[in-house]
DNA sequence: GCAAATTCTTTGTCTGACATTGTTAAATTT
DNA sequence: AAATTTAACAATGTCAGACAAAGAATTTGC
């Protein structure tokens, strides 16, 4: 067995990570840093983890672009987001152009449906007396005539919950994030949506039915609503 | 009007965006580059763009992270996704734990067969073409014994392409890079899904004959395979 | 004409220097 | 003594140069 020793030596010698993500990572687990926390200057992880300097920022300014970290001149590197070895970031670019609003809707609407089924199979009780509670929220905020749209994320948040699938909850909130960003930058907010609130009460009341096939019809009648309104509003503002 | 020389010239100085990103959109769009084309050299666009190499290599570093660019050395740096001034980056954080495989495939499930549903809709003859050919092409390899895995991608990349929307092709694909990246690392590569390929002939002829419900089903049929194993998988190495 | 070896090109990494900006501590003034 | 201003410090941002490593292209040999 210890027939070649300098490749055993080798092998034992492997117990820093080669690339710098795995090495970050490594010391941040290491040394328990918590979200909020700062990270040592890039000159002690340059002296701590081995690796030049670019090399290290390279990794750094990714991570910034993912919003793991946060990065400011004369100050420091702060945590912003939970980061360990278990933690995988993807990144998608989203081209915003007359048809973008109209194509999130379109990827949102398989990922919202398939929610609400899973969630109106899955959900314990509690979890729908929490659905419940935040429909009725929605729809008093609504009836005052007050902005819906915070209560509106909550609601859908409770059904992403349900599902105990969070990527359902991150990916629709990207897409969410996404929307709203092109959204609101170019021409104001002009509450997109609004007519399908009322629709949230029985969409509620189907998932604490546990009435799945209803629930997905509900969405999908919700969701195609909100595609004509972007449909239109694209249209007026663009030809 | 002319009362501050110094500052209108400097106004009319500021004919470059000041960050790279900006300064490297600026590139693409001014070349024309298409996804697949080279970008100019790293020295080129220092030369070009007037900023240091590290800093550039910073921004690309990070559009390869994101997907937009492939980087290869003693290659160059490639477009493997559309950029331009509209593009919108949005990241997502992936915890891996044991049920994150299973988790990945239950949000690709309807992503995949919405996407489907729309390519039987709305395909033209040729991508109806491509589609079968790309068909044939994995079951080919598929029946000699070679690795179908690239060949899958192209067969389900020609689906997407179909769509007409590009946010499914993104979505999925970062699933299963992501899927991919969690799965060949801990534990090498076994080949996960072999047995839904013969599905592959009859869902291609379902979409070609514009059979929407069939394709959906088969598509359904062929994911819920995949988590089966992908469940099985887990179990066997999580206890 | 083809295969192997060589050269060239391009990205990867490291080092060192300086600029810029936020932070902190000292000095000055009130 | 307290508050404000000022100066020193610390941290990231940028740039330049050198070499390593690996893919691509060319040349050489047969």
């Amino acid at each position: 067995m210890s027939a070649d020793p300098e490749k055993v030596h080798a092998d034992i010698d492997e117990d820093g990570p080669r690339d710098v993500p795995r090495a970050l990572i490594r010391l941040i687990e290491d040394e328990g840093l918590q979200v909020g926390d700062r990270l040592p200057p890039e000159l002690e992880l340059v002296r701590r983890l081995g690796f030049g300097r670019s090399t290290i920022r390279e990794t750094l300014k990714t991570w910034e672009s993912m919003g793991v970290v946060s990065r400011n001149k004369g100050a420091g590197t702060r945590l912003i987001s939970e980061i360990s070895r278990n933690t995988l970031r993807v990144a998608l670019t989203i081209k915003h152009e007359a048809e973008s609003l109209l194509r999130m809707q379109q990827v949102r609407r398989p990922l919202e449906i398939e929610a609400v089924r899973i969630a109106t199979r899955l959900a314990t009780p509690e979890q729908r007396r929490i659905i419940s509670a935040r429909a009725a929220e929605l729809m008093a905020i609504y009836e005052v005539g007050e902005d819906w749209r915070p209560a509106d994320s909550r609601f859908h948040n409770a059904i992403h919950e349900a599902t105990g699938n969070p990527l359902f909850k991150q990916f629709i909130e990207q897409i969410q994030k996404a929307f709203h960003d092109i959204y609101e930058t170019p021409f104001g907010t002009p509450h997109l949506g609004q007519e399908t609130i009322p629709l949230h009460r029985p969409l509620a009341d189907a998932i604490i039915a546990g009435d799945e096939d209803k629930a997905a019809d509900l969405t999908a009648t919700i969701i195609d609503m909100v595609c004509t309104a972007t449909q239109k509003f694209s249209e007026a503002h663009n030809g």
